[in-house]
DNA sequence: ATTACATATACGAATTTAATGATATAAGAA
DNA sequence: TTCTTATATCATTAAATTCGTATATGTAAT
C-alpha cells in the first residue's frame, strides 16, 4: 500500500481530503503523544483495566489519570462499562491497536530482541 | 508480536524501561501530532523535496515551513541535503515510515478503497 | 562587493495543554 | 440515612506550543 504520489493529488480536490485526512490523524496523535496517556493505551492493550488499576499501575493522582482516561475518551480511543462502582476502561476498536503496534514494534520491539 | 503482558512487567526494572520508551514514542508523537507537520511528512515519504516545493504545496508562511521543518529535524525525523541554495528534506529512517505507514493505513486507506 | 534568492533563527504575543487541590456524583455498605 | 469508595469535573496556575514579524545566514550571480 504505497503512499500517493505528489502528481495525482497537487491542487485537485484530493487535496483538501488530504488535509481533511491529516487533520483527523493528527488530532488522534495528540491524544497519544503524551508519556501517560500512552502508557495508559499500552495497558489497556492487554485487556480492560479499573482506573484504580491504572492509577496504582502510573503512580499518578487520581484526577490526574482520570483527566487524561477523560481526553482519550473524548478523543474516542477508548471505551467504557460500569461494574459496580468500578469503572472499566479498554481500548475502542482496532484502529488504535493498529497505530499502537506500529508504535510499540518500533520502540520496543527492538528491545526485546536484543534481550534474547 | 503481542504487547507484554502486565504481570511480566509490574514493579520490575522492565517499568523503568517501559517508561523511558514511552517517552521516547511521545516525543516523537509529539512532532507527528500536528496537521502541517504530518502533511509535511507524508509529502517527503514520496521522495526528498526543497522547502520551496513544500512551501508550495503547503500554502504556508516561509518561516512557518521552515520552523516546522526545524522541528522535525531536531526530532530526527527528517535528514537534509543541500544542492546549491536549495535544501532538501527526506524521511530520517525506516521507523518514520513504518509509522506514518501505519496511520495512512488507518486515516487514508479507507478512503480509496471505497472509491473504487 | 552588491544583489537576489533560499532557508534559518530570534523574539514576543496568543493560545493550548498539564498538573493541582477542591469539590461533585454515583454506587454500595452499614 | 450516613459513610465510604470509585470516579469525574472544576478552577486556578504553570508550562509548553504555535504563529507572526523581523532579521540573519549561506550560496550564487552580476
Amino acid at each position: 500500500m504505497p503512499l500517493p504520489k505528489l502528481k495525482e493529488i497537487e491542487g485537485s480536490a484530493e487535496l483538501e481530503q488530504m488535509i481533511e485526512k491529516a487533520r483527523e490523524a493528527s488530532d488522534m496523535l495528540k491524544a497519544l503523544s503524551h508519556e501517560s496517556r500512552l502508557l495508559l493505551l499500552c495497558i489497556l492493550a492487554e485487556g480492560e483495566k479499573s482506573v484504580t488499576e491504572l492509577e496504582q499501575f502510573l503512580g499518578e493522582r487520581q484526577s490526574t489519570v482520570s483527566q487524561q482516561l477523560a481526553r482519550l475518551r473524548l478523543d474516542r480511543l477508548v471505551t467504557t462499562r460500569r461494574d459496580g462502582k468500578a469503572i472499566y476502561y479498554s481500548l475502542a476498536n482496532e484502529d488504535v491497536r493498529k497505530i499502537l503496534t506500529a508504535i510499540y514494534d518500533v520502540f520496543c520491539e527492538p528491545v526485546r530482541r536484543r534481550r534474547r
